[in-house]
DNA sequence: CTGAAAGCGCTTACAG
DNA sequence: CTGAAAGCGCTTACAG
C-alpha cells in the first residue's frame, strides 16, 4: 500500500499551491492552460484520486442515496431495488442499502445511521410493523431534519413526502373483476402481507368488486408461521372456492401448489391471480397470471424523483419554505395474463 | 430545515471550547464527570448528530464496505446479499452496493469509485466477462491500492486476496453420482452461466463422475437469447436424458417445466438436480433436488473475513508486508433432496 | 480539568 | 495567472 496521493502531495511535485492544482484538475478557467495540463498529466501519472470524504466535507453533499427495504428476498424489493441500482448509478449516485426486516425499530435505527450526512436523500418502503402500528415518529423526524425522503410501494398518506406506488385498490378491482367475468363464482382473497398498505388498498379493490358481483367477500390471512397448505386447502374445500386473488407472488405459487397437489386442474377448476412480475410466476407450471406491479419502474421513478427534489433544495437555498408541494406519483399498471386464469381478456399471454 | 448542530454551536451555547465539547461526547476521562453529562444533556436535547463524513476524513476509515455482484435477479445474489448487509450491520458497518450487470467495465468502474476513500473494503464477486477474458487489471489495481478485497462464489486464484466459495467440483461429482446410483444413465450437464469459474468447476465435477461412470460427458449450453425450450427437448430426446445437472436454479426449473409440458414424468423418467436453494425451487411442483449454496452464509463469511482483515490494517499500521497471506474459505455443503429426484440417499425431503 | 492549535483533504472567495 | 487563507466538522496531541 503506497502512501496515498493527495493535492499537497501534487502540489509538492510540481512546484504550485494546493490552490492551483485544484483549480487546474477542477479545469478552472482561472489557471492558464499550460498549468492544467501538466498538473493534469501528472494526476493521471500519480493515479490520483481525489478523496470523496473530503469533497463531501466540503460541499455538503454526498452523492449517494440511501435506500430501506423491508425484506430483499421477495422479487419485488429485488426488481425494486435493480431499478433504484441502476437509475442511480447513471445519475452518478451510489446507493446504501439497509434491510429493516419488517420491524419498526430496525427501520428507526437505519434512519438515524442516515442521518449523519452520508446521504443527500432517503428512498424507502416501510416496513410491516410501521404500518401496522402507524408509528411514523422516526419518519417525521427525517422530514422534519429536511432530508429529503420518497417513499415507493407501501407508503403513509400521514407522511408529507414524496411517493411512489401503482393503484392496488384499482387492479385489484379489475382482477377480481376478470376472474368473475371468466365465469369464477366463489373468489377468496389470500394474503400473508397483511396490514401493509398495498395490503388493504387491493382488499378493498377486492370487496368491491366482489359486492358489484353481488358475492360475498371473503378473506384468508395466513401467518408466516403458520402451516399454508392446512389454513388453505380446508377453505378451498369448503367455500367451494374457484379463484383466488393472492397478495404476493409466493402465496399465489404455494395456492397453486397445493391446490395442484390436491386434485384441483388449474385454471378449470381454480383460477389465481398474483402481484409481482417474478420469475417463480413465470416458470411455474401453469405460469401465474399476474398485476405487473412495475417493481423496477418504480425504483426508478422513485430515483428521479429524490434527484429532482435535490436539485429543488440546491437552487433555492434560502427559501425553503416554498418547496413545491409533495407529489404522488401513480403508476398505471396492468394484469399479465398467462396460464393460471380462464379467457385471458387482452390478448398477452406466453 | 433547521440550522444543523455542530460542535461548534454546542460549544457556543455551553459556553466551553470545541475540544471540551468533543472530549465529553466521547467520554474521554480527561474531562469531569460534571460537564460531561452537562454536555450530553445539551447535546441530546439539541438532537446533535456528529458528521460522519467529517468523523470519517479525520479517522481515515469510512465504516463502509462496497458489494460489487453481477447480477441481482438470481436468488443466490440476493440470498448473498442479505447475508452481507445484516452482518455488516451488526458489525457497525454499511453498505454500498453496485451492480456489475455480468460486464467488466461496469466492474472496473464501480471498483474506480470505491477508491475514492468511501469504502475501507470491498466484497465482490466477478462478473462473467471478467472470468471469461480473464481481464483482471482492475482488480489487481485495488489490490495493489492497499484496499482489503474478498472475493466470493465466482472467484479467481490468480488474484491475491481472500475468498469464499463452495467446492463445486467435489459437489457436482457428488450430485452426478447419486443421479447414477439412483438408475440415471444418460446424465447431461445444463448451463447457462457458462464460462465462469463456479460453471467450469462443476462441469469438472460431473465430467469425472460420468468418467467413473463409464459414461460419456454431454454439455448443453443455452445462452439467455437463445430459446430455451427449443435447444433443450430436441437433446433430452435424442440423448434419451433421464437425468440433469443444471449449474443454476433457473435451468433447472426451466427443464422441468420444459419436460414437464412434453409428457416427461419427474422423477420417474427425469432426474433433475440444481443449484443454489431459493424459493423456486422450493415451491415448484416437483420441488427441486438442489446443491445447497450457502449463498447467505458466504456473504456472512465474506464480511467476516474483510472485518477481521481491516482489524489486522489497523493494528500493525506500518509493517504492511508481513499481512498474513490471503486465506480461501471452501464451505462443506450438502445436497438437498426434494421431489426432483429419486431414492434420496440422504434423509432430507420435504 | 479545559482550551488553543494543528490537521484530515478538499474548495473557493480574496489578494496580489 | 498564482497563492495564502479560511473553512467544511471533527479529533487529538500538547499546553496550561
Amino acid at each position: 500500500m503506497e502512501q496515498k496521493v493527495t493535492l499537497k502531495k501534487l502540489a509538492g511535485l510540481l512546484n504550485l499551491s494546493i490552490s492551483t492544482v485544484s483549480k487546474s484538475l477542477n479545469d478552472s478557467p482561472e489557471i492558464s492552460a499550460q498549468t492544467r495540463s501538466r498538473v493534469k498529466q501528472l494526476a493521471l501519472l500519480n493515479n490520483y484520486i481525489p478523496n470523496g470524504m473530503a469533497q463531501s466535507l466540503k460541499a455538503n453533499k454526498t452523492k449517494t442515496i440511501g435506500v430501506i427495504i423491508p425484506n430483499i428476498l421477495p422479487s419485488f424489493f429485488t426488481k425494486a431495488l435493480y431499478g433504484i441500482e441502476s437509475t442511480a448509478g447513471k445519475a452518478g449516485y451510489r446507493i446504501i442499502i439497509c434491510i429493516s426486516n419488517e420491524s419498526t425499530q430496525k427501520e428507526a435505527e437505519s434512519l438515524k445511521t442516515f442521518l449523519n450526512g452520508r446521504v443527500d436523500g432517503i428512498i424507502l418502503s416501510l416496513a410491516k410493523e410501521t404500518q401496522q402500528t402507524n408509528k411514523l415518529d422516526h419518519l417525521n423526524r427525517i422530514i422534519d431534519y429536511g432530508i429529503p425522503l420518497v417513499l415507493f410501494d407501501r407508503i403513509s398518506n400521514e407522511l408529507r413526502c414524496d411517493s411512489i406506488s401503482i393503484d392496488d385498490h384499482k387492479i385489484a378491482e379489475k382482477a377480481t373483476d376478470e376472474m368473475h367475468e371468466s365465469g369464477c363464482r366463489n373468489i377468496i382473497y389470500l394474503s400473508t402481507i397483511f396490514d401493509t398498505s398495498v395490503d388493504l388498498q387491493r382488499q378493498n379493490g377486492y370487496a368491491m368488486s366482489q359486492a358489484k358481483h353481488r358475492a360475498k367477500p371473503f378473506v384468508l390471512h395466513i401467518r408466516d408461521d403458520e402451516a399454508f397448505e392446512e389454513k388453505l386447502l380446508p377453505v378451498l374445500a369448503e367455500k367451494s372456492v374457484d379463484g383466488i386473488l393472492a397478495a404476493d407472488e409466493l402465496s399465489a405459487i404455494r395456492s397453486m401448489r397445493a391446490a395442484i397437489k390436491h386434485g384441483y386442474k388449474i385454471p378449470e377448476d381454480l383460477s389465481v391471480i398474483g402481484f409481482t412480475n417474478g420469475f417463480m410466476g413465470e416458470h411455474f407450471l401453469p405460469s401465474l397470471s399476474t398485476v405487473n406491479q412495475h417493481a423496477e419502474e418504480q425504483g426508478k421513478l422513485a430515483v428521479e424523483t429524490l434527484i429532482s427534489r435535490l436539485q429543488m433544495d440546491n437552487d433555492k437555498t434560502l427559501d425553503i419554505k416554498n418547496n413545491p408541494d409533495p407529489v404522488q406519483h401513480i403508476l398505471e399498471t396492468l394484469i399479465i395474463h398467462r396460464e393460471s386464469t380462464r379467457h385471458p381478456l387482452a390478448g398477452l399471454s406466453r
